[in-house]
DNA sequence: ACGATATGCAAGCGATTGCTTGCGTGTCAA
DNA sequence: TTGACACGCAAGCAATCGCTTGCATATCGT
């Protein structure tokens, strides 16, 4: 879990997420050429590959070869887990605002 | 946003919200200890203070300054767009399973 | 077989991170 | 006022990160 967090620390990670969920299942050229031209982000080849291995490190992509291709798609249940952790537990708790809430002295 | 990411990189910085989850409104002090005794985690006061600055910067702690103490409270509503970036859009899609899907070549 | 293509592996480097250390500031009780 | 308490600030350091560089492997078309 805590690889997921890490994974997604870096912006170029995340652009790349956003990448694999407008078109699924690219290649490494592919998605170095789309960040290239979409998203203004000149990184090398080799950059974006160890960016791919952490994301595959962390569940967040899979991939399938093919011959010399390797296809890249990302997957969401990572993230799942990672929501309820505090979004779930913590709503009916006091007001978020913490010039109104109040506590007894520690 | 990418101050969120980079906030919840660090798994100290993730049980320190899990210890404002569980108890919402400590001080520093409190948060030391709690982290000592419950978590085992025998980090400084001067580290987590600057884990705190940390989720501070990134809105997922608010706090609320009254005499010499410092009231730390979680606010979860950065998670909520970090859900919906990928988690929405793509679950209509292809199959998860990179098996069975396909896709053109390149 | 040969070259072109698509990807993998690993060492090295500057920048950042998490932590420690030491001192400073403000607040409260006696 | 004095001392204890809760917290803030900043320099320094080892570890990690993102990236480059260079070479290697594997697959396809001709």
């Amino acid at each position: 879990m805590a690889d997921v967090f890490k994974a997604l620390a870096d912006p170029t990670r995340r652009t790349i997420l956003d990448e694999l969920t407008d078109r699924n299942g690219q290649t490494l050229f592919e998605i170095c050429a789309r960040l290239s031209m979409k998203h203004n982000l000149n990184s090398s080849r080799q950059a974006i590959s160890q960016h791919l291995d952490v994301l595959e490190s962390a569940q967040l992509v899979q991939t399938r070869r093919e011959g010399r291709y390797k296809y890249h798609y990302i997957n969401t249940k990572p993230l799942e887990p990672v929501i309820e952790r505090w979004l779930r537990p913590a709503e009916p708790e006091e007001p978020s605002d913490p010039a109104t809430a109040r506590e007894e002295e520690p």
